[in-house]
DNA sequence: TATTAGCACTCTATGCTATCGAGTGCTAAC
DNA sequence: GTTAGCACTCGATAGCATAGAGTGCTAATA
């Protein structure tokens, strides 16, 4: 059965004002409230249907109804007109992004605290990961007689270091053959790359360093796997205290315990897809955890490569017009920055 | 007036009943648990006097008594027997300590994850601080033409990198030797030292490399000055859901709001002091909203100097005999660590 | 045939009252 | 100085009546 416009006009309304006021909404405040020509019987016949093909959902027999996750999904995919953002607003995405754009990660925790103030709900932001970009330059500098550190620059702007011991002395000489020789062959490769036969092949080449090597080389692998670490940004978490459906403090801890969390978080937002914008609504997320809230997430590219997500997340009733259009302008903002920036040899 | 033996032991008996149950003690319940061979009368009695003299707290009229924070403090100082940490804690210690030994952050990290494991109380750590040490080594690395990899290596060992963007193209020689007199003039002091006349002496010094000098030495300046930020570590926030005192929502809200301004808890943290162990209980923290909390924290150090601070935090309801011996535990094997390993040229 | 007014009915929320019980403080006896 | 005994206090809980928001159904209406 499909619907027709004024179900659908009445679900808009009904939304709309669950979304404001968090109450469930009575057939009388739908014909008061907004003009439908239409008396609160006619509307109560119709929320009587949208609660049969599964639109609206009744906490009680005497209460009013609330939208359920279907209801949401048509609102955001066909309902909802996107709300333009603010000419505020928009000056404080611009200024907020422009404070800090030297370190990338520092730039995705800025967006990411931007995002939580201006939604007021949390926003989740995953850095960009180091081991799917590509090797810019390793570097191996002696630092004293034992100690060596190992620094290296991926393509999408990140430098990661880790300090070594060695068992011998090393001398500054083999440190820098060894670098030059390293750059040279796995200078554009992924980082993931790095550690299958490298040793071996090192070694034909150099034999005469074959000590260092030997001691430098799984080192430098097993840098590579300690930096693998996705890092997560997490703001406004408090935020949900703010919204009735947690003043349950069995609720608040059950999403809060989620949230800190960081494996089960990034995974969700990694399970999220690739798209511009995506939207998973109520049951749609795969964790029991959060399957009544929203999560709005975006993706964020450098060379037209996604290296990493920045999202929303809040109860499924959520003001998605006003959250979406402001995902969508710090992403495009983010991406502008990222690709100005750090690409055309920037930053 | 002096509290007598049996004053002494019934505040004992009261803290230890409350510490476990969170409920007003009564009397009744002190005469049957605790055998004093007094009758309930009597402790009634004693009560009175103890909470004339502010050691207890009587929510109303017909409710049992609550310790006060005077009464925390007097068990800590004199009353309270340090429960010795089982040998099962004790292994986790050690087990967990020994994982992650290289980088000095993650060991940190994983102290305090031990930390709130063990104790089921939110832990907190700082960083070691970065300006407070002093410099090991710097590096300028040429990632490509226009684009300088600074990486600062500290005392206690921590390497921080930023990438510059350069205004002309640079070569590897100027850096190199620019890199060598750096080293040269700053290893040894301080990180904060960085960046008085450094500029006009490096010309002075180095007349030819004038250009290269004013471009690369101010963004030392900036990389310093950015990478001062203290990190902190907070690990299981959420074991406050865990405590009657925030079953109500306001209450865990404002703790929570509290503990993710990473700028309150940090400045909270350094306010403490710099002994071995150190307690604060209800009103004697700063903060309005950790009044009811009680806060342990140890400081570590590397070479006798303090580099950093970790702890717990949770209601002043606190089992401070267990608290403060696994506080201890920990912050001892972490000193251990960090002074074998990263001091004699270990890591 | 679609809409609507009207009304009985349902169910929660709120406030009131009575009751229970844990605990105190005081008094008098030991 | 200690304790048994008792009156008193006060929060917590349960029960009950009431109000009010909202529904669903029916019959009248356009």
């Amino acid at each position: 059965m499909d619907l027709n416009e004024r179900k659908l006009k009445i679900l808009q309304a009904i939304i709309h004002s669950y979304i404001k006021k968090a109450q469930p909404v009575g057939s009388r405040t739908i014909a008061k409230k907004y003009n439908l020509g239409v008396s609160s019987a006619t509307i109560r016949n119709e929320m009587s249907d949208l609660e049969e093909l599964g639109y609206l959902v009744q906490p009680h027999t005497s209460a009013g109804r609330i939208p359920s996750d279907k209801a949401y999904r048509l609102y955001v995919d066909s309902l909802m007109e996107l709300k333009s953002i603010s000419s505020l607003e928009r000056k404080k995405i611009k200024k907020g992004l422009s404070k800090e754009i030297r370190e990338i990660e520092q730039l995705i925790q800025n967006s990411a605290k931007i995002l939580s103030k201006l939604t007021n709900y949390t926003s989740l932001a995953i850095a960009p990961q180091f081991k799917k970009s590509r090797l810019k330059h390793i570097q191996l500098v002696p630092i004293d007689e034992r100690k060596v550190l190992v620094v290296i620059v991926t393509d999408t702007g990140i430098a990661k270091n880790t300090i070594f011991m060695m068992d011998n002395d090393i001398t500054h000489d083999h440190l820098n053959k060894i670098t030059n020789y390293l750059n040279a062959k796995l200078k554009g490769h992924p980082i993931e790359y790095i550690g299958s036969s490298l040793e071996y092949e090192l070694i034909q080449e150099m034999y005469s360093l074959k000590n260092t090597i030997n001691q430098v080389v799984p080192l430098i692998y097993q840098a590579v796997d300690e930096l693998e670490e996705v890092d997560l940004y997490a703001n406004g978490v408090t935020n949900i205290f703010n919204f009735p459906e947690y003043n349950d403090v069995s609720k608040a801890k059950a999403f809060l315990s989620f949230i800190e969390d960081k494996n089960l978080v990034v995974d969700m937002l990694m399970k999220s897809g690739l798209q511009d914008i995506e939207i998973k609504i109520g049951k749609e997320n795969c964790y029991e955890e959060v399957k009544n809230c929203s999560l709005i997430t975006a993706t964020y590219s450098l060379n037209g490569k996604t290296i990493g997500k920045i999202g929303v997340i809040g109860p499924t009733r959520m003001d998605y017009s006003k959250v979406i259009s402001i995902v969508k302008t710090i992403s495009l903002n983010l991406n502008d920055i990222l690709n100005q920036y750090y690409n055309r040899g920037g930053r």
